[in-house]
DNA sequence: GATCGCAATGTATGCGCATACACTCGGGGG
DNA sequence: CCCCCGAGTGTATGCGCATACATTGCGATC
């Protein structure tokens, strides 16, 4: 028996009384129109207007068994401790603005968000081409596992960022649904995944610094060492060396976090040494920017004293001066491209399992100008 | 009669018949582990992680009548007609790299993704610290209704940007779940809202020109006409000089479409006049810039000759040389104060329809520095 | 004119879970 | 010794929809 809806939702029952017809006929109304004749699909179709029916996405989920839904779980570096309420937000008597002398300039953008911006960006662009609602979640400590588990449970497909869900926890998922990794080949997990070429983006970089600039004084700023990012681009820039006939083992690492201010340690590290490189290739935009802006602030001149160079090509690397060379990842493809392996795989579930490797432009510009 | 899973994936009642106990107990083990005695709670958390057991969006969400999750809609400025499918992503051939003298610089990124990327993360945290999902979707052309009409079938709440929906379809699903409208005092309409203080900023700043810098040749370069967010600002800039005695009749307004390059547009032609105006106050950042641009590029000396001033406070107006004075909008609040106002309505269905209105931030920097 | 076939629609069921209600069991009070 | 009560658990049901299957109606076929 129907009850009284108390927000007085229309379901299909509604709608059906309302028209005159079974369920059944409303239901195939909205999902296979061409199943019905026209002027009873017109006659269903007023009455979803008038009524405003909107149909139950749990209750299609459930009885489709999809859901409709891919979902999208990302790392969130905790720096969220220091939250707490937003308080008095309601009708309160603060101040509506204030005015700040900002000479100094405001602190950096967060680090890993561009990139899961400009991913996200391309996901729900293809999820929509693709018919799919967008579900996002940015894990956070300890209830990541909790978090990506309940996902899992409202979606037809889930897409990570590599290393953002603990191993175990993934493979227990990927016994219910397909999974696609993002930033990582996948070696014989079973998970279709999504990568940039960073090897060879570096190679080539690193090949134009020793072949053009004829610069062989290098030094090498990485990332953290878990990061498959960080080790496809190490091995870019050890192999173009090798090639060579120069041994990597020569080059001086700095090891950093990926961020501006690691990035800015690092610069602060080898200005303390008797002599800087000749060129100091970054394993990141953000740790470039940082190099520039200890180097800059140390009176040294970039690129006629040192070139630099980042790996990414964000925005910021676009902006500042001198500007950045790097290498550009096509992040918004990534998360289209992986999309479209969800797709795929959905659309055959027992195909065997696959690797987007997409190419990456190297974009040298003024940071590396040498004549 | 439960049939054989085509995925196998577990079900209450697997995981019920494996501990030995009612799917009731299953179910409680789950949302109320409370009521089940110890011992009893443990068999069966062991067989939930022996079965990798997951529970069912769906069914949770039609059984509860809620989903626990919360939809973004935000508008998406249709420039996605370009796309056709990423051809020959699976192990095609085609080169892994290329080269590319970038002395020109790149195109900028997308206008008001920015500003959606910032909301959108101050939402997404809100609605992890209150235990929601947060389901995205960007509209795109004609089937934005449709997109939204979806989305609302899913979720227990609808988070929009103002203007992005039309106002019939809004007032339908405001029918049957609560909406909070961002970026527009919602007049009267059934809605909760969030807001800056746009008209206060704009006031400030203009006030700051005109009573610190002491100019009074000012140009207003404003955006579209249908924009809440430049009504209020353009209103704010008004009553500041009005108040001072100044006609803001007077003032030239260039109107752009909050776009950079519709800035430079507007630059070109003010340099085109006989003579600048010794400031130029932007409706928003990215017009701000792009009139940076083109004064810059014409040999134009910024603040030394003109004042350039923008609104929102975006990164890349914390980058460009000289930086932008602008008014800081805190965008990821914006996001966060959504979802709280969105908790509160969905705890208290009847309560009064409140808006939020959230403090800016004037930032004074060198593009207006006078002495 | 009886039969067949297909198009259009209706009837019945199950998707997986939450939960109201029924039930069991054991201890304390009468 | 019986009854009552509450903690713990099981049984039964409905959430709103999609869909397999049954039914109806009608023109075409012979």
């Amino acid at each position: 028996m129907r009850r009284a809806q108390v927000a007085n939702a229309p379901t299909v029952y509604d709608v059906a009384a309302d028209a005159g017809v079974s369920i059944a006929t409303v239901s195939r109304v909205l999902r296979r129109p061409t199943d019905v004749r026209e002027t009873t699909r017109e006659r269903v179709m007023v009455s979803v207007r008038k009524l405003g029916y909107v149909p139950s996405g749990s209750a299609r989920g459930l009885a489709a068994r999809r859901t409709g839904a891919l979902g999208l779980y990302f790392p969130g570096f905790d720096a969220m401790d220091d939250l707490g309420e937003i308080s008095n937000l309601l009708g309160n008597d603060s101040p509506s603005y204030s005015l700040v002398n900002d000479v100094g300039g405001t602190p950096e953008a967060h680090q890993h968000d561009l990139y899961f911006d400009e991913v996200l960006r391309g996901a729900e662009l293809e999820a929509w081409r693709q018919g799919f609602a967008l579900t996002v979640a940015i894990g956070r400590g300890g209830l990541a596992a909790d978090a990506v588990r309940d996902m899992a449970g409202r979606v037809d497909g889930l897409l990570v960022l590599a290393q953002s869900v603990p191993e175990d926890i993934l493979e227990q998922l990927a016994r219910r649904l397909p999974i696609v990794v993002l930033a990582s080949r996948a070696h014989g997990a079973p998970y279709d995944s999504v990568t940039v070429s960073n090897h060879e983006g570096m190679h080539a970089l690193t090949a134009h610094i020793i072949d053009d600039l004829e610069i062989f004084d290098i030094v090498y700023v990485a990332g953290p060492l878990d990061s498959p990012d960080d080790t496809d681009r190490w091995a870019g820039c050890e192999s173009a060396m090798r090639e060579r006939g120069m041994d990597p083992g020569l080059i001086r690492v700095q090891r950093g976090e990926f961020t501006r201010a690691s990035g800015r340690r690092a610069g602060a590290e080898l200005l303390a040494d008797e002599a800087l490189p000749q060129a100091i290739i970054c394993a990141n935009d953000q740790m470039g920017l940082g190099v520039l802006d200890a180097l800059i602030g140390a009176g040294i001149r970039v690129p006629e004293d040192v070139v630099v160079t980042g790996f990414d090509g964000i925005e910021a690397s676009n902006l500042s001066s001198p500007r950045l060379t790097t290498v550009h990842q096509p992040m918004e493809l990534v998360g289209r491209a992986a999309i479209q392996l969800m797709q795929r795989r959905l659309d055959d579930p027992a195909a065997e399992s696959a690797s987007i490797r997409l190419p990456v432009k190297v974009l040298l510009r003024e940071s590396s100008e040498r004549k």
